[in-house]
This record gives C-alpha cells, structure tokens and sequence, in this order.
DNA sequence: GCAAAAGTGTTCACATTACACCCATGG
DNA sequence: CCATGGGTGTAATGTGAACACTTTTGC
C-alpha cells in the first residue's frame, strides 16, 4: 500500500508549501503558586466578546521569529516580572474552532513561580490567584489546558524535585508537607513524610527557626540544589501498571 | 510592574491579529516497531535538498481543518495502511530554522505498531525500518525528536501496559521480556520478570505453545485488555527524585 | 493552662533482588 | 547427545504504611 493521497509531503518533496502557511501559533502559561495553603494559579479576565468574564490563562501570540519556550518565557516575564522561573512544556491543543479569531494552535506550559516574589513586583488588578480546585469554567479551551498541566505537575513533582520553586528559599517541612498535600491532593503521614524527605539527603537545616507563628516553631530548611545535580539520577526501571 | 510591550494579547483582546498566521503546523510521527529483538523505527528518505540521503520521519503538514491527532493518525494510514494504532502527542519543536520551507512547528507522536501486520500491507521501497540504537543523523531535528519521543516511550511503558502494541496478540513470555529489555536498554532478571507479570493477573494463558522453535516450546499469552481498563488505576503516591 | 504544631521510632506487610537446577524440544 | 531456552522457589533485603506520646511556643 502507498499514500492514498496527492499532498506534498513536506518531509520528503520541495514543493510549493505556502498554501499550509495560514497557522498562527500561541503558548498558553498555567502558572502555579502555593498560598494559604492553596494551590493557586494566575488569572486574567478575558476581554473577547465571545468569552466575557471569564478567566483565561496567560498566553499570547508566537512571534515569526521567536521559538515556543522563548514566547512563555516572554510571556512569564511581562505578565509577572519573574525571570528564571522554571516553565515545562507540557501538550499542543489545536481543536479547530478553539479560538474564535481563526486557526491558532497553542502550546501549553506550566509554570511554578513563588507567590511572595510575585507580589513584590506586580499589582496589576486584572491578573489574580485563583485556588486550582475551586476554579469552575473557564475561556476557550482553557479549562481543560490547566486540567492537563495539573496533572503533568502532580506526575512531575514525584520525580524531581521541582516542588522547591514554589516555595521560598527557606521553608519549614510543614509547608513543605502541606504543599505536596495541595498539590497531589493526599494526605500524608507526618513522620513518613519527614524520614523521607530527610534520607534524601538533599534538605539543608540551616539552623533557623520559623517566627510569628502561633505555636512551636519549627525549624527551616533550604534545599541543596548543588548536590542534586551532581548526584547522577538513578536509572530506576520498575514496570508498574 | 504591567506588560512592557504593546503587542496586542490574542487571549484578552478582540484585535486585528493577521499579522501572526504565517505558520505552518505538521506532525511528525515516531512509529516503533519490534522486530528481530530489536527496537526498530521506521524511517523515509528525504528528497529535500537540504537533507540529501538523509533519513527522516513520517510526517506531514497540518491542514487548516484538520488538528494534531488527525493529521497524525492521517499520516499513520496513509503510510502504513494501519489503523487503530496507539498514537501519542510528546512534544512539539519549534526552533525558527529548523524547516527551510519556512515557519513550521511540529508537534512529534509516538506510534507503537506490530511490524507484522506491517508487512502484510506495505512494501514501500521508500520506508525502512531501522534499528534504533544504530541511527546516526538525520533529517531537520529528527534525530532530537526521536530521542524525545524514546524517551517517553520509556517511561510510559513502566506506566501503562502499552507495550503489547509492539507485539502480537498471542505472544511468549521470552518475547515479551526481550521487548523490555530492548525498549528499556536494561538485562532483566527472567525468573523476578515472570513473577512480575503474572502478579498483574494481566496474562491469559491460552493452552497454545510457540511453533518452530529451535528449543523447548514456550506458552503463549494475550493480554487481558478489558480486565485492565476494568481496574481502577491505584493512585500511587511517592516521592522519589 | 490550653491550643497547636514540632519532634521522634518501631513494627509489620509487602516488594524487590539475587540466585541454580532440571525439563522439553529440535537438530 | 547436545544446544537452547522453558519452567520453577526461597532467602535476604529494602521500602512503604501504620501508629502515639512528649515537647515547645504563643496566647
């Protein structure tokens, strides 16, 4: 059996391609932050007819000349002013009809920024922390982007520790514990919790304690980023399904 | 701190955008097959000038009304005359220059096929299969593309049982381990790999025997699909970077 | 003194690993 | 009879889960 059909083959034939040229191209940025508790992500109220007062994610158009990860970059850093956030890309959604002003295929990424520095350096009043499980519908095909990126984050978090980006540089192992409980949405058993975290070696206790907090104070940790990246990543194989 | 530039917002703003649909959007599938213990790809020659005798990918521009899992699956039938063949969405590429015909973002998949229904359909002289571990360079961003997508490959078959995809529907368990073993690049241990797999209760003995081996003929198996999808997915919860 | 969270070990069940011998078949 | 892989079990080790009490601080 051959190809059924006539197309040019853009991978093989140097053919006239210019009728295919009629793409635009967009990243779309969930970008999460941890607060009270709260897994939260950053919102911007919609000002297209077709999606009036709903929330959309922050993205925007991909420049001729500019890459996929460099327009979230752009994007991360004109909505928030963070740089050096980590930003992962996660799935292209490209349903037909999902934007009203034509042909746009967007590329998601997640984002994991700490809501403290963020506060800093931003007031503007029509970007706001949502809490992720409270969030109902949401503009274009956005609602189902965050759903996808959750869960990329929630698999991400259990095998690197990315987690450490929402947190600030000094953390107590409460906040710690209750961000993976806000991000994988479990319980976990406290002293479980702390003995593992702990034989991975890579918590630093600095030799701080927490202050203004309403009950015994617990003690801070950093985390060593330098000995995580020299320890080689175990090639661990364990077929589970 | 507000946004810096004045380019209009394609998620916020009802504006005139025409100015950025100058993409072209394709796929590009990563079809594997297993064949002669070995992890195989199946590869076309480009005519591009650019790539002269170079090898490349199943791919193909996006039509303005086509999305990404359909152009995909189009590519797959076409070249291949398979159909119902497991297909997933890995990453898309979009570096300015990766294609000479222009702007072309590629959102690359992974296709796990039976090579022997292959066979049966298709002897196209362009297509070949190769052996994954032996290929050199190749067309555009092929090559980082087919590493990506093995990449995932790899971790998603310790997720999830798709790698009897690659295999026939009645199979030994020698050639059921071979195919980990060539998937993962790791020597498994044949006594722990069979206790294993029979655990997951996954495995229907069938009473039939392996025909014209030149040993001791082994049991045949299928995979019991519909117990699976019947199983609740546990919820794992663990920590581990 | 009371509320709230910090800090701390042990036990049990289960999963993973390492490892060696006899058996069935084809040639 | 020989080569090749099929088929099988056990012991040791490591990992994850369950579980309660004392201590420290702010109020």
């Amino acid at each position: 059996m051959t190809p059924t059909s006539n197309r040019p083959n853009i991978n093989t034939s140097p053919v006239d391609i210019h009728n295919y040229f009629g793409f635009a191209v967009s990243v779309d940025c969930v970008i999460f932050g941890f607060d009270d508790n709260t897994l939260k992500v950053l919102l911007i109220k919609s000002d297209l007819p077709e999606f009036q007062e709903k929330w959309s994610l922050l993205g925007d158009l991909v420049d001729l000349d500019e890459d996929l990860d460099s327009a979230s970059y752009r994007v991360l850093k004109e909505r928030t002013g963070l740089e050096n956030v980590y930003l992962e890309q996660v799935h292209t959604f490209s349903a037909i009809d999902r934007h009203p002003a034509g042909r746009v295929v967007s590329a998601a990424y997640f984002s994991l920024v700490n809501v403290k520095h963020y506060h800093l350096l931003q007031n503007d009043n029509e970007l706001h922390w949502h809490a992720v499980s409270e969030i109902q519908d949401m503009a274009f095909d956005h609602k189902l982007i965050l759903e996808t990126c959750l869960k990329r984050l929630q698999e991400k978090v259990q095998e690197e520790p990315i987690i450490f980006n929402l947190l600030e540089n000094k953390f107590s192992l409460r906040e710690l514990q209750c961000l993976y409980e806000a991000v994988l949405g479990v319980k976990l058993d406290r002293r479980n919790f702390r003995k593992k975290l702990f034989t991975t070696g890579l918590l630093v206790d600095i030799n701080e304690m927490e202050e203004n907090v309403p009950h015994r104070p617990g003690k801070l940790y950093t985390f060593n980023h330098n000995r995580y990246s020299k320890m080689k990543k175990k090639i661990f194989v364990g077929i589970d399904f």
